[in-house]
RNA sequence: GCUCCGGUGGUGUAGUUGGUUAACAUACCCGCCUGUCACGUGGGAGAUCGCGGGUUCAAGUCCCGUCCGGAGCGCCA
């Protein structure tokens, strides 16, 4: 006999009906003369009862937590006072007349039965989790989130398929591209010496399916960078890819968050409004220290740099900008000194401080602070106030980081969903080390046309037709309009002091689609992994990716990355220098 | 590459100013138990406290080094 239905569809209409389970044992009792088994599969658990009387008690008694079996038996109302309401399947219970063991199983590492009874997993630590992934891959929370993770994807199709978009698939081996992340490479065995990189997106390849006249499409797609890793970040990471053909920026904005209203009304039955903010890059820097913004909390960053202007304090004074924190609550000096450390983590020089209280501003730099500026600022009784001095960048990074710990510390970030659009970015900002102008986004970034005459006089002034899409203080996707004609993407690879020999070896399969005729296109990516871990309210990606890799780069449970043979090495022409 | 945090039975934790046999919960094994649902109950086994060195009469505890893991900085077009 096989399968009749899951375990956790079972319901009170099937009462009387003959049955056939199979899943692991989530948790057995035994009473004496009576045991009941939790039997669990993905859907959920049910309750089996074996009777003393039953021709395989003696096979229940054996069974352990973990091993797979067969259970043949009849539904059955359970007594009203027995019924369970914490599970779905409570109010019924299988009688056991066959039960086959089909596996045994060792005793697991660390308990994944609580989740499938509606508490809380207790807390394990993520270097055994990963150590033993397959068990801990059976906990409901990873399946809630692959789970998740799939209808995600799912209605993507749906939407995009309904807009007229089509999935075209990408080479996963491809050319190594100057700058922007390190590549992964693989060796050529048919042509040793040389090298495919892994992407770090599909942009090139989409930007010809435009020239080519596809229009619009996207790929779910799997994208390569060798770089460190944190919490939101894995050197093998998926992209939603998309790209449009004859479109400006509003037309994929507005697509966009359609299409995440779409995903967030279908996997998680809520309705955000739309549009979601636009706010420019100027705009958010100036309000909330940061390109990627979290609105769940107000705190907002304000310009206090004239107050101090030509005033006694020689340190604020002559600064560039100057910006100041109304902090609800009166801040310890320890606090202030952790909050210091924080904001100079982003190049602040330092954090200036006063607080109010006792009808005066008292600490800090108060006998600096003009009289007008607590009004000025709306400081009030029982406040303090946090200011930080120096270069427009350092200083609102450095007091946007302050701005966030402090959300988190006082418990101001409310909860749900705040996406906002980030628009206006520069298309150019100095880089220090190499003393030139280099690319924001990527380097087929299209200017904003009105700002194009300053391209030559005042390169960092040029608005990018680029955006960012922000989700609770994450980025979770950015494009922007590309350029779609041959002389100004020449134009743009002179400005990044990419010479026109370089620029035509490296990408001149690019610059040749473009001179056959490119429409004007445009596109985004979001980070798949990320959007799925904000919905899942997991704060690590980690927690949405079946197999991930642990903060050192190594998948756990195979030992990637791994030694090779020399044979294997020969044949692609390479041989391993000993260590430097 | 750098900074910070952590590492104690299988798992999760406690362990005070250094002081007897390293504690608790849970999981595991055995006994008893016929309506449990984190069953209950009695018993048992299980840890050279990540590793190495140092200080000390005495180190889980203090110091140095190292390994492993996590958070962040740099990096991430």
């Amino acid at each position: 006999m096989r399968r009749t239905l899951y375990c956790g569809e079972l319901r009170e209409h099937h009462a009387g009906q003959k049955v056939v389970l199979e899943g692991w044992v989530n948790r057995r009792r035994n009473l004496g003369g009576l045991i009941f088994i939790d039997l669990r599969d993905r859907e959920g658990l049910a309750q089996v009862v074996v009777n003393p009387e039953a021709s395989c008690f003696s096979e229940a008694d054996r069974v352990r937590a973990e091993w797979v079996i067969r259970v043949e038996g009849s539904v059955r109302l359970r007594p009203a006072d027995q019924v369970n309401t914490k599970l779905a399947t409570g109010a019924v219970e299988v009688i056991a007349e066959r039960i086959e063991v089909l596996a045994e199983a060792k005793t697991p590492p660390f308990p994944i039965d609580a989740g499938w009874r509606g508490e809380d997993d207790p807390h394990v630590g993520e270097e055994v989790r990963l150590r033993n992934r397959v068990v801990d891959l059976r906990r409901r929370r990873l399946h809630h989130n692959l789970r998740l993770r799939h209808k995600v994807i799912a209605a993507i199709y749906r939407f995009l398929d309904a807009r007229g978009f089509i999935s075209v698939e990408t080479p996963y081996l491809t050319r190594s591209t100057p700058e922007g992340a390190r590549d992964f490479l693989v060796p050529s065995r048919l042509e040793p010496g040389h090298f495919y990189a892994l992407p770090q997106s599909p942009q090139l390849f989409k930007q010809m399916l435009m020239v080519a006249g596809y229009d619009r499409y996207f790929q779910i797609a799997r994208c390569f960078r060798d770089e460190d890793l944190r919490a939101d970040r894995q050197p093998d990471f998926t992209q939603l890819d998309m790209e449009m053909s004859f479109v400006t920026q509003e037309d994929i904005i507005a697509l966009n968050e359609e299409l995440a209203a779409f995903i967030l009304r279908e996997t998680l039955g809520q309705e955000p409004t739309l549009p979601f903010p636009r706010l420019t890059y100027a705009e958010v820097m100036n309000r909330y220290g940061s390109d990627k913004p979290d609105l769940r909390f107000g705190l907002e960053l304000q310009d206090v740099t004239e107050a101090f202007k030509g005033g006694e304090f020689r340190a604020f004074a002559g600064a560039e900008v100057v910006k100041a924190l109304v902090v609800p609550g009166l801040l310890s000096r320890r606090e202030i000194e952790e909050l210091e450390t924080t904001a100079k983590s982003k190049g602040a020089a330092g954090l200036a401080w006063a607080r109010f209280e006792n009808g005066a501003l008292s600490g800090g730099i108060a006998r600096y602070i003009p009289p007008h500026l607590p009004e000025q600022l709306g400081l009030t009784q029982g406040q303090t106030l946090l200011l930080v001095a120096g270069p427009w960048r350092k200083t609102v990074e450095g007091l946007g980081a302050v701005r966030l710990e402090l959300g988190r510390r006082l418990g101001l970030i409310k909860p749900g969903f705040k996406f906002l659009w980030v628009v206006d970015f520069p298309l150019l900002e100095w880089d220090e080390e190499a003393s030139r102008w280099t690319y924001m986004h990527h380097p087929f970034t299209s200017p904003n046309l009105e700002d194009l005459h300053l391209l030559d006089t005042d390169p960092g002034r040029v608005r990018a037709y680029a955006y960012d899409f922000v989700l609770n203080g994450s980025e979770i996707g950015g494009g922007s309009i590309r350029i779609h004609r041959r002389d100004l993407q020449e134009r743009m690879f002179t400005l990044l002091g990419i010479s026109p020999e370089e620029a035509q070896q490296k990408f001149g399969f690019l610059l040749e689609a473009l001179s056959y005729g490119a429409p004007p296109h445009g596109g985004i990516a979001w980070g798949l992994d990320r959007f799925v871990a904000h919905l899942a309210g997991e704060e690590s990606i980690r927690e949405v990716i079946a197999f991930p890799k642990n903060k050192e780069g190594k998948e756990t449970l195979t030992g990637a990355p791994a030694p090779v043979d020399e044979a294997q090495l020969a044949a692609v022409g390479l041989a391993v220098r000993s260590k430097v």
